[in-house]
DNA sequence: GATGAATGAGATTTCATTCAT
DNA sequence: AATGAATGAAATCTCATTCAT
């Protein structure tokens, strides 16, 4: 937008590689903790032990920063999980992959990071938001393509739009972390990959119509014998 | 704040009692778009159309301001569910109005203030975030009261912690309200909320109730009925 | 200056009376105890139990009902002197009695008026302080007058200027209620001033009058009244 | 104030000292004239042709540097007062140079330290206050020891508090003060201080009973005589 | 290349004062 | 005559950002 003015110039060279990954690795660190607003340039320098003056000239604003330090991060948790991913083994194992390696990447300093997504991400207009979409793309991209061959092969239910089944596997994700947090709990990884596997992979198999009715079937009869009780 | 010079007390009566609800509306809708942190009393007099003293008479200070619009949109939400939840029918029915209900309120200015929750609930000291712990717990106890009475019945899964199934109820919805507010994409609220229901039905389900026990137990009701028919 | 401005009415008549008596009541005490800057006119109309309107029906502005307090505490001061002045006494008994009527007036009020009057009185250009001149010297007349008198009689020094006898009393005076209240101690009225009479009285007697020439006028006395006597 | 963010440090060094200077002496200067409230930041920054945030760069807050300006004032007057003490001159020297050094020190701008002072130090919370005790205390120091040896020698009373006695020093050089800045005149230091001294040194000597009872006796019968005339 | 120092541009909050009712 | 309500005008303080050294 208004990068027309004068550009100054970013050092380069292997000693400004070495500066702007300890900058981003400390701002990391500070806008997981802070979030954006209350992060501020003062706090990142002071953690580095440089001067503010440094961090500029490395990156052009706070906001760039902090969008560079998503990005990045968006890039390590999709690098782990394309890395990672085992396609040769069974869609189940797959999910089960996919929900382990984010609980734990998340687990580290993922909510901070989140929150900022989340937070930064929406604010008015389309600032940041927008140059998020891609890379969310590719974020879920791996999922995506997981369910889609699961549904080649019959695994995954057809009834209902891949972008719901999608959010019925990261909305949870995100829900436990938070609540995690807020709570100030530890999280058994592995425990709880497991059970959520358990509760998600019945959510997108396909639907077993007879199995569907006869539950039906089974709880309205319930609800009418308790009905018929209090009366 | 706690000098010894007494506090201006705030209006109240007819007059006063409509600007606070002109107040709180606009604070909801600027709040909701922009954050905490964005959000400037600036803005909210301006879109008012009264001075920013005029907002300050009211609200002593911005963050009360906030938790009031916070803890009102939770009482809505709270009021409409406590009121409307179906408790006489299945649980799959209670479970169905629940996810329509918050879709609808959500999709309102829901994602604003839900961000606005999460993001100002985490924050380091916990300034905002304490006050709403009680809120969250009224507001989710509902959904908590339903699953628990649907193990009860044996409709809900038991190997799995309840919170878990919360999260996976949860977090789905909030999700898809992210994802419908980031593509700026309108969302068929039936449709979407019976998809959901769709999905998380069977991950709720007790996975011990097997196609078998349920086919003997639909004989016997049915040969129980023809029983009766024939008496 | 400015009062040329479509000069509203202020009410007259036996109640508006009663009410300004009452402002002015509640007005003292709240500057006295918190100063000029920190009373604020809420304070005052809530001591009152009236608006903060109802305090500017009586008095134009904050500045003018403060110069008005402190006349008045003046005029009660000077009243007093003026009033209970043994003028027939010796002139150490007269300087007693002011000491003594001094503190006591000081004691209930004053010192947190004198500050007002200190700082107020100052403060940036003649403001204020211009408008308390006539009544500094009206409140010093009576000691001044005092003092005067004691010099015809030849009891008070003429070496050194009377202002500065003046200070020499009224100073010590405030510092040690100045000390009493900073210290939030009791002062034993009585006893205080007692001592500040002891210390004060020597340093006013002229130089001159040496411990011979009292002597002599002792020795004539005496003689004069067996004189007397005899005859 | 005390949130988690890092403060950012106060520059050092050669030309932040100068700074630091400047800042005081014209922040003396405004709070001097006056007084705490009636100050502002913005003003002080004007005078210094700098930004008001460059002010808030060395000091955290108005607060801090107002109480900085009253440090170094007391500093500066009781290192000269320490420093010229002539201790080995009579007591009566010894009171003259103390005298005259406050007179001096004071002319310049010390009213108006002295009544931010006092106005300050009071103000209903100990904010400000209690900050300056020890202050007082070493202030007052020189003064007390020299009234202390003055008594062990035999030349100063014994017969009220000493710090009665420092009332009637302190109190009547402030009040001379005080006077002089309200008239705008100019002052004679040399002749005030001498004057000052001549009239506090009959006031701190012991008693001499027969000369006090002499000039009592003196007195009355003035006073007899006196009424006898009038009647 | 690094930084010390300065600052412009706000943001929240307070309060004396006014005016229609 | 009393007041409820509104507000203009400030004041303190923060922080991302720039620039000369």
């Amino acid at each position: 937008m208004e990068d027309n003015a004068a550009a100054r110039r970013i050092p380069s060279g292997a000693r400004a590689e070495q500066r702007i990954r300890d900058i981003l690795r400390v701002s990391r660190e500070v806008f997981a903790e802070l979030g954006y607003e209350k992060t501020t340039t003062t706090e990142i320098a002071q953690r580095l032990g440089v001067s503010e003056a440094t961090v500029f000239t490395y990156f052009q604003s706070k906001r760039k920063l902090c969008v560079r330090v998503i990005e990045d991060w968006y890039d390590e948790i999709i690098g782990a999980i394309e890395r990672g991913m085992p396609r040769d083994q069974s869609t189940r194992a797959q999910l089960a992959f996919y929900v382990k390696t984010h609980l734990r990447l998340f687990l580290i300093q993922g909510t901070g990071l989140c929150a900022l997504v989340l937070s930064e991400g929406r604010a008015k207009g389309p600032e940041l938001g927008q140059e998020f979409v891609p890379l969310q793309r590719r974020y879920t991209a791996p999922l995506m393509d997981l369910l889609a061959r699961g549904r080649e092969h019959g695994e995954i239910r057809r009834d209902v739009p891949l972008s719901l089944l999608r959010s019925a596997i990261l909305g949870p994700m995100e829900h436990i972390l938070w609540d995690a947090i807020a709570r100030q709990r530890e999280v058994d990884i592995d425990q709880t990959a497991a059970d959520m596997v358990a509760v998600l992979w019945p959510a997108l198999q396909p639907a077993d119509i007879e199995l569907e009715a006869l539950r039906a079937f089974h709880g309205e009869v319930g609800a009418a014998l308790r009905k018929l009780d209090q009366a």
